[in-house]
DNA sequence: CAGTGAGCGAGCTTCCGCTTGACTT
């Protein structure tokens, strides 16, 4: 490629993706050569916050650090270009990034080119190039306007709740909006009642006219609020009589769902594959970076004409003329930019491709949902009965569907977020006609409670919020790590509890109740925020709620608007922004409380001392006795995971200080129960072994199961160290959760992996942490913390990236 | 990385949106 920019380079196209290079690339021929800046090359400054607020507004840009390389060697390519063409996506961020490169490369007007395509074909690129136009300034300013916005809004409001609630913790136009929408849905939870009512269910059977019995399952088209109305139904039913009135039959089409879009594809991986949504992007950025997806940060549902033809094509062969139906599909989300395709396989023909299980699976997914979106609508046909029930105006109810013509059904079927317990899917009905009258089988009155609003999946979220039109497709599964590891929210799983339900039943003439037993309220992968999550929304909500507000990024995105066609100047629109917001943040740092979360449970009945919860430097804990007490220091103990300050009770409470507590003795050594930073523990001769989740709990475990824990975890231990040296006892070869490493004097070194761990020797290994050392210099200056990205730990220290590229090049 | 929780105070944390690798213990 040097070799190619170095004869006649007289034309260098930019982009923003390496992958979208080689592929334009292939399109251009020789003359062109196709260069990638990495998304942004330049970025507000950390310091001082970056923004010269005491000068309009004067934005201070440097090259990120992770972009030095790319920026030099686009530099070197200018030079010997004779035109540039910024081709940049076609929405705000992508023209300030040509800004961006056309200031930071020293272009001039004369030499550069500003084009703009929305689909990755030949055709779409050859047009675009014969229709050049000028940096748009004005939207250049509504994305400046947007980043400084962002900027001052996280650096002046962090700090707040630095001094207020807690260090570290994180503000922002989106994810303080995310975790305020967890944090309403889950008070709606907690202060839900329950309702119950019966639900009365009949299995009938009809006779047909063979002699043939058909089962029938119906609803009655009402439930009774008390058994006792229910019992009397039932036994009223046993003598009933029972007769169809009316059957209707009506057709209905299905049409299918649109194009991928990032979020739903991110929801529809989550329902059906079970998918994080950053395990979602992962995934499809593989598939994309090989050619086999188009891009997969997008908002925009349409599809390109050779694609639509291509999914005709296949359509017709694979099944027929008669399954093509063609649309074009309209965003429905606020705020879409379009700047893409929607996400579809790159060669349409291809119904699968190779590579890892979730790959497959996504693919499989995109492709199926891509071709269903040119298929017929499927034609459905509905019947619904009513039964009547001598001596009683409530009727039973039930209805079947026939799939006449099955279409888009044939290829894929969208799932849905809800999971209604007390609905089945319509299946097919005997042949039934009216007057027919109904032999009873069995039938039920289930006590049946009304449902609690659900807690927001990952994906779920992301759906609500772009719905509201906060964030962006590249920012969904960033923000979802970041409420996560800032603490506000936690993922997990939810066993539930049981909860009595009653039952009366009606089955061979006789009428019975009964108590049953079913689990309740059981959630997996949820999102659930936690005491700091609340604490920190409740602080915003009551000092900043314009921020916070819904409906804040609609407005502003208003102003952004205004200023990209050039009503508004951006400095002015900041600045209206600006001066109350930052009084607000004066006022506030001034006038509040520090938020600790605080409630008072009551008194302890042994000590008379009072029992309060709140957040602590740890994070939330519970207080027996007051720190003002000058005789003795309050107890304090840790929440466990489950706890929550909002919602626990003075006993739950009481209980905590309970722990940590004595079991006895084994080999001689205390053996002690508690709770610590990570859960429930056993400790034992300086050595810790954690409880299992849900299997032990820590108020009631025994001595005996204690030792067996112990004994677990020596045995783990003792698998650890594969090999250890006597010349050199700093050295040691671990098995780790990656496989075998060296640990030297407390820094871990890679053993590569066609080396068998169990045979290096104590030279090999010396070695290996010489090299290893090489890579990596402390060059512990580089501030840029990495994000991690799906799981979300940020375990990893700062590291020299850059080293360790001009290292790999030579 | 584990039984903490006062107060002192240095130095640090933090936003959103565009992109990929790097490489974990």
């Amino acid at each position: 490629m040097t070799q190619k920019a170095k004869e006649k380079a007289l034309n260098l196209v930019i982009v923003e993706s390496p992958a979208k290079a080689k592929t334009i690339e292939k399109f251009l021929g020789k003359d062109f050569l196709v260069k990638s800046s990495y998304g942004h090359i330049r970025d507000l400054a950390k310091k001082d916050f970056g923004v010269d607020v005491s000068n309009n507004y004067q934005p201070q840009y440097v090259i990120s650090s992770d972009k030095k390389d790319v920026v030099k060697e686009l530099i070197s390519l200018v030079q010997q270009s004779e035109t540039v063409w910024l081709a940049s996506d076609e929405d705000r961020e992508g023209e300030a990034i040509a800004w961006h490169l056309y200031e930071v490369l020293g272009l001039t007007p004369a030499q550069t080119k500003r084009i703009v395509f929305h689909e990755i074909t030949k055709e779409a690129i050859l047009k675009a190039i014969k229709n050049p136009r000028p940096i748009d300034i004005n939207l250049v300013d509504a994305q400046q306007a947007r980043r400084v916005l962002d900027r001052l809004v996280g650096f002046e409001l962090s700090p707040v709740l630095w001094k207020k609630v807690k260090p570290s913790l994180s503000a922002g136009r989106v994810q303080s909006v995310a975790v305020r929408l967890l944090v309403e849905r889950e008070r709606e939870i907690n202060a839900f009642n329950a309702d119950s009512a019966f639900r009365v269910v009949a299995r009938f059977f009809v006779t047909d006219e063979d002699g043939k019995k058909h089962e029938l399952r119906a609803e009655l088209n009402h439930r009774f609020k008390t058994e006792e109305e229910a019992f009397q139904f039932l036994t009223h039913c046993k003598n009933g009589q029972f007769t169809v009135e009316q059957v209707t039959r009506k057709p209905f089409t299905k049409s299918p769902a649109a194009p991928f879009t990032t979020s739903t594809l991110q929801q529809e991986a989550s329902r059906k594959l079970g998918f994080s949504v950053g395990q979602t992007m992962s995934v499809a950025q593989r598939l994309y970076e090989a050619g086999k997806i188009t891009y997969m940060r997008t908002d925009s549902v349409n599809l390109a004409d050779t694609a639509v033809s291509a999914a005709v094509q296949k359509i017709k062969s694979d099944m027929g003329e008669k399954y093509v139906q063609t649309r074009q599909f309209k965003t429905k989300s606020k705020g879409a930019q379009e700047a893409h395709e929607a996400i579809r396989p790159t060669y349409i023909d291809k119904d699968s491709v190779s590579g890892t299980a979730a790959e497959q699976k996504l693919y499989d997914l995109i492709y199926k949902r891509t071709l269903a979106s040119q298929m017929s609508d499927a034609r459905i046909e509905r019947t619904n009965v009513n039964i009547t029930v001598s001596g009683s105006t409530y009727k039973f109810h039930a209805s079947g569907e026939v799939i006449l013509f099955d279409g888009f059904l044939k290829m894929y079927i969208e799932s849905s977020d809800v999971e209604k317990e007390d609905e089945e899917a319509p299946g097919f009905l005997p042949p039934l006609k009216e007057q027919d009258v109904l032999g009873l089988m069995a039938m039920e009155a289930r006590e049946r409670w009304t449902q609690k609003p659900p807690r927001y999946s990952e994906a779920a979220l992301v759906r609500k919020l772009e719905e509201q039109g906060i964030g962006r497709p590249s920012t969904y599964a960033p923000t979802i790590s970041t409420i996560q590891q800032r603490g506000y929210v936690v993922k997990e799983d939810r066993p539930g509890n049981p909860r009595k339900y009653r039952l009366v039943q009606l089955e061979g003439g006789e009428v019975k109740k009964s108590v049953k037993t079913e689990n309740a309220g059981a959630e997996r992968s949820k999102l659930f925020p936690t005491d700091i999550g609340m604490v920190v929304n409740d602080f915003l909500v009551k000092y900043f709620p314009n921020i916070v507000d819904y409906e804040f990024t609609a407005k502003v995105e208003k102003e952004f608007d205004q200023i990209a066609v050039g009503d508004v100047q951006w400095t002015k629109a900041i600045d209206q922004f600006y001066q109350p917001f930052h009084n607000q943040v004066e006022e506030t740092l001034e006038k509040s409380e520090r938020n600790t979360g605080e409630r008072v449970l009551g008194t302890d009945p042994k000590t008379g001392k009072p029992v309060i919860v709140r957040i602590g430097r740890y994070g939330p804990m519970a207080q027996l006795g007051d720190t003002e007490a000058e005789d003795e220091k309050p107890a304090f103990a840790s929440l466990t995971r489950e706890q929550s300050i909002e919602t626990i009770t003075l006993e739950e409470a009481l209980k905590l200080f309970e722990l940590p507590r004595d079991l006895g003795l084994y080999e001689e050594k205390k053996v002690v129960v508690g709770i610590g930073r990570f859960g429930p523990y056993v400790r034992h001769d300086g050595k810790f072994a954690s409880l299992k989740k849900g299997v032990d709990d820590p108020m009631e475990i025994s001595l005996q199961r204690a030792i067996e824990l112990i004994e677990e975890k020596r045995e783990r231990d003792n698998k650890k160290i594969i090999k250890s040296f006597e010349e050199e006892p700093d050295l040691q070869i671990l098995n780790g959760r990656w496989g075998p490493y060296i640990g030297y004097k407390g820094k871990n070194f890679k053993i590569p992996k066609e080396k068998d761990a169990e045979k290096l020797t104590l030279e090999e290994c010396l070695k290996l942490v010489e090299d290893g050392g090489k890579k990596a210099p402390a060059t512990k200056k580089a501030t840029t913390k990495k994000k991690t990205t799906a799981s979300g730990k940020n375990t990893t220290a700062s590291k020299s990236t850059k080293a360790k590229k001009s290292a790999a090049k030579k």
